[in-house]
DNA sequence: CATGAATGAGCTTTCATTCAT
DNA sequence: TATGAATGAAAGCTCATTCAT
């Protein structure tokens, strides 16, 4: 709240095409989905995206700075589908049924920026990746509680919930989904779990998920 | 059933006094928890083991067994708390109580085989790595779906959701919660939904999410 | 004729200045042929070389492209000394007391290069070196044959030699002789046949040599 | 000649069982052959003689040791055929005939002695590794030049040529027809020279080459 | 500003040899 | 005498980062 943040990001890049900074960021997603953090390779980075090693240095202090950068773009994803949702006038289950489509959908298009939010934990721990991590919980943390909250004063929800403990359990929810979509590891456990065949089960999935919220959470 | 998997340890190791096996377990375990995989260092982990590197690859074929092998560790420990607890003749929601609460006590204190599963993703995609997880969540999968049947027969579930679909849900929120407790990262964004104070706030999160469960999956 | 092959340099090494890839090359030649190619080691040639190790694997792709660049350069001294005598327009005879000259003169002063050539068989038998190796004796083979050939048309041969196969026990003596220069183990075998005193004997071996092929070919 | 050699094999080898000594060097014969000196495993031979480290190193002082027994063997084998053709009371050109022949035969089927007999020269230059190459050599040395003598005494060779270089050139061309039928890359050789198909044409380089060899000696 | 060559610390794995049992 | 577990030095190769041009 209100901590200024070093920038990641040098002013050198800023002042790029967009074009050019848009081709740096998507070799940089795409080489950390692809290979973890720590098996990227700045310099193959580099030459995908067709500039030179030192130019990336020019535009981000270091390896994990255009990591981190890489991760706000996917932060910033994130924050556009719920605020499409959250605020629309539709029941709270109306907006959970879509909060799961819209995981459905995203999961498999942007495979790779989830890919890459897993990665964050072996960055370390340094106080930015804390900072940062910070951001991009806090936006779904506020916006589910607040959700949940509003459900209990349209009475769709039990009143004896706590509603940071409910949005906490929703969002674990969908994020587990959401690795199922996009993590070879989570999608086979999804399949030792539910079979196979999910690719062609998805509103099965939302239906069952749906029916188990409404349940649990119906006043 | 049958499957055969090519032995992690070495004859050598096996033959080894529980006492030398234990500590250069609890040194891998202990390494690669805090360093991850690829930081971990085979040369320290001899060093703090008191053993020769050289031994290190007489007792497993290599760094990625190693790791493996305290893999199976923690599979173990999860192991052994669901055959605990899943056979009792306790009611369904007693038996997730129960887990629970297995799952705040464990995750505190093995912390470190916790963080080690949740580096699994990052060793790539070997048929070995694969193999092994599959062993991991059948073990829960099976479990869980057969709890749930069994709920389900007695009146305790809803006989209209898919007992796999539960089961899944079960075991995501089960694995957030353990996560939570045990990575740093998880941990920061518990705090972030629920306040600072989690520590000593176990029996609430515990009965709010045996209310949630047990609301949710009411016949 | 057309066959491929993969470069065996980089582009960065070709664009170092020559008097630099002349240091590194005869540095990496010196290794390999006073250590053998297993007992080489890379470090140690970027140390005397004055470079750095990561600078090695800049300009070669590994440990034996480097050792084969070294073979390469050996290949070129050779081509080198058979066009200049064979198309010659000499007898048969003469064109063969050159050829001896030469590799008397050649082996001592490329001593270290005919070492490196007898390193050959211990690289193992990747297709790269069989392709190697492929290039160096075809030229051989292919000179010899044709030198018979002309000899037997000019009537200096006896025309129920076969032409290959005098060419071939040719290349056996000329490659027996240029090991019994450069080689420690073979020159000591020269000794035991013929005495210590050989260094000063040059003529007596190119005489008697020569005396050898002419009365073993002639018509 | 007299001079005396440190033992290569201690008193507990020579007390061995023969069936046991020959599985031993058997079995180390057959790794330096394959692998070659540096890439032989001490370890895996005692594996695959069926005795133990310990063991190996209680007969042999040392990997080197061990190896330049296995040369012996070589040696013995060698002397064994001259031994057998030269004092025999045929006519130098029928001997020569029955070298090759045993040449031809003999380095299909001790193979893997004549590749460790090319090891020779990576062992380092040991003074020990000097001796034994000279009693390797002077054996050829002594019997070529003596049969080249009486060759001459008998009227069968040109008197004017030194007996000691007539024998160096003869043992050239047999050393080199004895690789290659043993080495994989003198094969190759072979078959650049003189075509793919030579395993049959055994016949074929016997009679070109006695037809040399007489034709170069001839008085 | 851009480039890309240069750097060198760092890490996994092997294997000859020893020595306690 | 036989064993085989233990040792630890040694080496090929990678890659984040720098800096001269």
């Amino acid at each position: 709240m209100g901590e200024t943040r070093r920038k990641l990001t040098k002013a050198t890049f800023d002042n790029l095409s967009n074009e050019k900074k848009l081709m740096i960021l998507q070799t940089a997603i795409s080489e950390f989905a692809s290979q973890g953090f720590d098996h990227t390779n700045i310099n193959i980075i580099a030459e995908k995206a067709g500039i030179s090693v030192g130019s990336i240095y020019k535009y981000f202090g270091s390896k994990q700075d255009l990591f981190l950068v890489t991760i706000q773009q996917g932060t910033e994803v994130l924050k556009t589908i719920l605020q499409t949702i959250v605020p629309s006038d539709q029941s709270f289950i109306e907006k959970c049924r879509d909060l799961i489509k819209a995981i459905q959908k995203s999961s498999r298009e942007q495979q790779q920026l989830i890919r890459i939010y897993s990665e964050l934990t072996s960055v370390g721990n340094s106080d930015l990746v804390k900072q940062l991590s910070y951001e991009i919980e806090a936006i779904s943390a506020e916006m589910y509680t607040e959700l949940v909250k509003e459900g209990q004063r349209t009475g769709e929800i039990m009143k004896d919930l706590d509603p940071a403990m409910v949005a906490f359990l929703m969002d674990n929810l969908f994020i587990s989904l959401q690795f199922s979509y996009s993590s070879e590891y989570y999608l086979q456990r999804f399949k030792i779990f539910l079979g196979d065949d999910i690719d062609d089960r998805d509103t099965f999935v939302l239906d069952q998920m749906v029916r188990f919220l409404s349940s649990a959470l119906k006043a």
